[in-house]
DNA sequence: TTGAAAGCGCTAACAC
DNA sequence: GTGTTAGCGCTTTCAA
């Protein structure tokens, strides 16, 4: 892209705070940066010209000096999906950006496409951010979404930049800090519900299973299983997605599968509102003949009817410990943390 | 914030590269910076050694003296409110980085609390934006979900900073580039389609009305009204917001100042799920009894029961033209442009 | 077409 | 405590 316009004109420079302040320029920066040895009546002064004269550090000159960028980045692994269909992502960012908030680091957000094969272009989109990244752009990373295979993470953190992962890592070797919702736990709790219930079979509409929340929920579901004695049979499971479209999709295969089927545990509540729709196309009530628990407690689960009995996790919080988890690398804490936050079931008429 | 932290270590420098092509500084930099003025050869050469080197520029020193920052921020001014609790946000996220993925440019996000009185912090978060912005950390900025008199779009304007608006400002006399979706023609539609099968009590449920596109709906309410000849009575509009909350407590009132009322125009999907579920309460069929009409098209429009009427806009689009136009003024030019999109109704069964 | 040299605005030793 | 000095890595005249 052309950018041939003349930029903005130039605030004052420190130079002309220390002139105005009769100090040196070291003197006028120790302020700035906060230093203790500074005499009382230079600090005043120095304050007083910064304000007289609107001064604003520079940003660029103080990162090419001090090698740090004062940003984090958000990356999002995958701008298609659930991400960006659910309120999921906007609580996240709320919650960075709340622990962040007393900091003075900024938010730098990253979309690129998933990896392949998900996203033809995810490679050359991978390049582009670790460009970004590697290049001095951010001082930390804080990564969303990711797929089982992506190479990402493992590349940032071989070029030494701190990260934190949303999400367990698929592969346990790798050391570094993420923060991750119970989902085993959550998916085991909804399975028990239904079950407890005296829902005798209860199906499963996974999620991406090359994503370790969508694999997640679905082993918490066979150890709900496991913890009664109960087999699990494949014609139970069915494989969809985070979406509508694939909810539904999974609940018709699930009815020719298993047409006895009472209860079903779905990857997600809009997923859940697909097979909702599908179930009462059948003629199924819910949850007479099929109870139905979803995963997330969105507005959605709030607004189908009946209510959706769902899982929360707290992403509000999930966001934050992340940021707080970064910011703790950022000040040179070495080692790695991972951090498992609790889900809980919510229970409303649906099952 | 203590970051005491040695940096990690610095990659290759412009330097090196030449020292490696044979070249200078000067040759490598046009290479770079895709200057034509170099022979075939030493763009040859460059370009290997780049490659081998595995060269990336330092965008501090590049900034430092081009006084751009290749970044722009996208300022949401109102951290608590739908913004974040639907889609909404995210469509427009990802229409900006559409439009922003083939130039080399990156967003930062900042999120910053109302003004007052909304927020008792707003103040003091508008001087931060302020300092960010003005002090060089971006090139432009994107502003959304402004109240009608919040001087942060003023203060950029009198700076100097390219700035485009979501949305129309309240104050007309601001030559400034925005884009809006028609909320008048929306509101105008919806209203006009309950009146036109034959409601008679048609009320409304406002969104808050010092922002423009609250006030927008209202006005298109009052159009259709106007439009058929007919008045428009106090004791059929209540003032809500756009949340679920908001979106009750209005029903409610509504339905002792207007026990008669037949239809309703609700400001956004997710107020009007509180309004369905109020009327669920108070024994109102739906739409047999009141016929109800929603804004947004977001997902509960089709999670709710009976599925919303609603009127979409194009938010994602609304991200991308927006990008757009401060992409144009980045390259220099310099008059404002002004653009509405279109909204439609999408009728369902509520009404 | 290329190179030399002068900064961009700031921080951080290192004296004093 | 404070000032002096030397860069950080890059772009950009200006000569050649």
């Amino acid at each position: 892209m052309p950018l041939d316009d003349p930029p903005r004109a130039p605030g004052p420079t420190l130079e002309a705070v220390a002139r105005a302040a009769g100090v040196s320029r070291s003197t006028v920066s120790r302020v700035v940066t906060g230093s203790p040895r500074v005499s009382p009546t230079a600090r005043h002064a120095v304050e007083e010209a910064i304000e007289r004269l609107g001064y604003v550090p520079n940003p660029a000159a103080r990162s090419l000096v001090t090698r740090r960028t004062g940003t984090v980045a958000l990356v999002v692994r995958e701008p298609e999906s659930r991400v960006f269909d659910e309120p999921f992502f906007g609580a996240v960012v709320r919650g960075v950006s709340q622990a962040m908030a007393r900091t003075d680091l900024q938010l730098a957000l990253l979309l690129a496409g998933a990896s392949p094969p998900d996203d033809p272009d995810g490679e050359h989109e991978r390049r582009r951010i670790e460009r970004f990244l590697l290049g001095g752009h951010a001082d930390g990373a804080l990564l969303l979404s990711l797929h089982a295979d992506d190479p990402l993470p493992r590349d940032l953190l071989a070029a030494g930049l701190p990260v934190v992962l949303a999400g367990r890592p698929s592969t346990p070797d790798l050391d570094v800090s993420w923060v991750d919702a119970d989902n085993r736990g959550g998916g085991a709790a909804a399975t028990e519900h239904l079950l407890a219930s005296g829902r005798r079979r209860v199906g499963v509409l996974t999620g991406p299973l090359d994503m370790v929340a969508g694999r997640d929920r679905l082993d918490g579901y066979h150890d709900a299983h496991a913890a009664r004695g109960l087999p699990v049979v494949p014609d139970l499971q069915a494989r969809g997605d985070f979406t509508r479209e694939g909810g539904a999709a999974a609940m018709m295969r699930l009815l020719t599968s298993a047409p006895d089927v009472d209860g079903v545990v779905v990857a997600s509540d809009v997923a859940a509102l697909g097979a909702l729709q599908v179930l009462a196309a059948a003629g199924r009530r819910v949850p007479e003949d099929v109870a139905v628990v979803g995963f997330d407690d969105s507005i959605v689960a709030r607004s189908v009817q009946p209510a959706l009995t769902t899982v929360r996790q707290p992403v509000e919080e999930l966001g934050a410990r992340m940021a707080q988890l970064l910011l703790a690398r950022l000040a040179g804490e070495a080692t790695t943390q991972q951090v498992v936050l609790p889900t809980h079931l919510v229970v409303r008429d649906s099952g």
